[in-house]
DNA sequence: TGTACATCAGTGAACGCGCGTTCACTGATGTAC
DNA sequence: TGTACATCAGTGAACGCGCGTTCACTGATGTAC
């Protein structure tokens, strides 16, 4: 009863690793002692280790969009609201994921404007289709495009996260508590005046 | 005429180093290889090479906190707008001082609130009387602390090169003009209403 | 002025480590006839 | 139903690399008397 593919489980333990240490303390051999396995058993599955970071990246990037697309269609601000509040559960709750998500180098990442204005990016279009809503009810104000919105939010929040990561806050709590009230005050800009 | 004693010089090399190649790349070896040395020599000024990446996160900030000191005392809005404009040309201009700054491990971080509070960050506290002078002239309006504000703008400047520095933008030109529209913008929301 | 000695920058060989990856292999499982 | 063969996950030893750091040293420079 396989209930795990062994590349499933190497990933598993590649992201376990991830948790602690961090990027630099992943290696091949690492994870293949976690596994019981021999570091040549990887190779089976990966053809090298560029392409298991890239599994793994594309893997957390995923559950980021499949986290995204959970939040219920309500109004579009609070939609936003919600989505600034998922991505500080994401880097709280699983900074392991959220790391290989957003912190190893991604070859293939979308990049502003052009990428993001034809809506190559999953995620940020998604971002950008609740802020096109909210223009259109009136609730956001016109004066800026949905990519550079999107983009300031983007911005912010991987700002916010990366101060909290380099030990910039006292404590979880501090952070949290400033983390909503600066991206609520964030997107209140943005509110028709 | 030794116009650099040998441990300036070394600092000098491991700017160098960490330009082309990164953190990662920065070991002893190379950077006394750069100085045609042995890397025993090394030895003689740093115990040992957090030592060494220590000297050269303080020279950056240093170099940081002289750039936002030579800043005029104009009215404090322009000082702001101005103090955001340098971040981004350290950031953009000396690539290798912005990392050694901001990117290296940096275990005497102050943190937010309790050191900015009392003021231990000289660069942050700066920013912060610059700003309560905006509060007090009556330009920046006054339902948020100056060290909140301060954070904020801190958390956006390095969210938004981060952004650029991972790639996530087409060129350095899209991105000044976003960074400059943005943190405009950001300053701007903090107005006395 | 000359000698003895301390200081100190730098040398060069070596140690032990963890790394990604190579190579030839074993042994079980599935498939074709 | 039995045999021959391909497939494929995993093994185990080894290679070559760059790393931080140790150790005992050399040779020049400064200082005390």
């Amino acid at each position: 009863m396989p209930a795990l593919g062994t590349k499933a489980r190497i990933l598993r333990a590649a992201n376990r690793r991830l948790q602690k240490g961090g990027i630099s303390r992943l290696s091949m051999r690492t994870i293949a002692a976690d596994l019981g396995i021999t570091p040549m058993a990887l190779y089976r599955h990966f053809r090298d280790k560029d392409e298991l970071l890239d599994a793994l990246s594309q893997d957390a990037l995923n559950e980021w969009l499949r986290r995204l697309q959970e939040i219920g269609s309500e109004s579009p601000l609070k939609w936003l609201h919600e989505s600034f509040e998922r991505f500080l559960a994401f880097a709280l709750d699983s900074p392991t994921r959220f790391e290989a998500a957003f912190l190893l180098p991604a070859p293939k990442a979308r990049r502003f404007p052009d990428d993001i204005t034809l809506r190559r990016s999953p995620t940020l279009t998604l971002m950008m289709n609740h802020i096109e809503r909210a223009q259109f009810e009136g609730s956001f104000c016109r004066d800026e495009s949905p990519e550079y919105i999107a983009m300031t939010f983007w911005a912010l929040a991987q700002g916010l996260v990366a101060l909290f990561r380099a030990g910039r806050f006292t404590g979880a709590t501090e952070f949290r508590d400033f983390y909503l009230r600066v991206t609520a005050r964030c997107i209140a800009s943005f509110r028709r005046s």
